[in-house]
DNA sequence: CGCCTATTTGATCTGATTCAAACAATGTGG
DNA sequence: CCACATTGTTTGAATCAGATCAAATAGGCG
């Protein structure tokens, strides 16, 4: 599957620098891809998996629901993303991966990247990063519900899908595809549907961004990152990408 | 300083499994230590820090402030804790790391750390863990803010610094120092710090808690567990801490 | 067409904020 | 030892951002 060791690649240069060798070794990955459809759990809370995942095409999201029935999203993920590396050293899982929308993922047996990364310090390195960079937007994220307006948590959430497609390529100037329904945006903000209703309406109204079908069009990225108060350090990208 | 080393022993033991000769190399970690004070920020926003820094006394915060002036704590970490092990694999620091009264912490080099590490395959991956343990609170967070009610929330809260202190022997079987004021509280929960007073008043009355003079008293575990939909899984303790 | 899911709109309600002031505890300097 | 600044907690009242409930509309699709 080439297209999915591409994916892990172009990601993982968004972070760290790789040399063409680095590339070439991350080819010698073995993966099974596997299609998902809508709202299907990849990793279930509490599964003790003994893959990792990687995500090739659409979008996933990391979740939680609570005793009480409510969803919380952590975490959405691109192409690209190895959305649960904790795997890796933590046996449980304590949230679930979800599809949103359809999709590829790939699986990749943990014990192949665990000697993997044994035997290239430089991937090591650069996959740690990728833990690290994880933990500091959910600290970001943290920021965003718990320190700030309705309308502010949508712009700001909208930068960061829109910036983190176009780091690995898969967004234009202006657009990226975005199969969030209003209910997933709630679910990641801490509000409800109805209110994300109105709070895009206010967005559109103020002809900073279109968001139908499935699509997202930002007309003014940085009119749009100031109403977020969106500041793309805790990206952690290697090159600028605002 | 024999008791920086202990206090990290310690914590590390409580998530991973050390042996006693881990214990014995993690004595020889070269370290300073130093005092601080009230709110004194011990690494700032921004910052590209050349140690990596180890709690050895109080309590450190890590918070960001937004744009428009609004505090958002992101984590309470108690003694043991290594609250900016990111530093090694990040060069520049997203947010602050500050102490809530007074207290002591300890540097550490972080090319010694990652010399270290590289040498002790067993002791890198306790490292690791301890990272994925801070993503994992941080998603329980998310969750917490996002998705629980006030009175939730400070439940939630309330246990986790608890378990957090009693895993390193910092608890009685009721009760631990509780340097943070109701204004702290707030930041971390995404509340007013009116709010927190009142939410606190009605968990004193229902004799669940009992908090005055920095000192956390809980009368009824089990009951604050279940008040804010508690459970411990997030913390990916070695043996049952509740 | 009828079914299902997503978006939209309106009306009402409430948990939590804000503002303001009082109160308590602690420390500081004269 | 007292006046007084300082910081944290507590209380009350007014207000508001966002939730909830309910129903209408719109779009896919078998």
């Amino acid at each position: 599957m080439a297209l999915a060791h591409d994916r892990l690649i172009r990601k993982l240069e968004s972070t760290s620098d790789l040399t063409a060798e680095d590339a070439l070794a991350l080819r010698g990955l073995p993966l099974k891809t596997r299609r998902v459809e809508g709202e299907e759990e990849v990793v279930r809370e509490g599964d003790r998996p003994s893959d990792c995942c990687l995500l090739v095409e659409g979008m996933l999201v990391r979740q939680k629901t609570t005793p009480s029935g409510r969803r919380q999203i952590m975490s959405v993920h691109v192409p690209g993303d190895l959305p649960d590396l904790q795997s890796l050293h933590l046996d449980t899982m304590d949230h679930a991966i979800s599809a949103v929308g359809p999709g590829t993922v790939a699986f990749i047996p943990n014990a192949a990247v665990k000697d993997f990364l044994q035997r290239r310090p430089r991937l090591a390195e650069a996959f740690a990063r990728d833990a690290l960079i994880d933990a500091a937007i959910h600290r970001e994220w943290l920021c965003n519900i718990g320190a700030r307006s309705a309308y502010q948590r949508t712009s700001h959430l909208l930068c960061e899908v829109f910036l983190k497609m176009k780091a690995v390529g898969l967004a234009t100037e202006r657009q990226c595809p975005f199969p969030l329904t209003q209910r997933d945006l709630a679910d990641c903000m801490g509000l409800s549907s109805v209110h994300v209703n109105r709070t895009l309406q206010q967005l559109r109204m103020e002809e900073l961004i279109q968001l139908s079908d499935k699509l997202l069009t930002i007309f003014d990225l940085e009119a749009l990152q100031s109403a977020g108060e969106f500041d793309p350090t805790y990206l952690h990208l290697r090159r600028a990408a605002a």
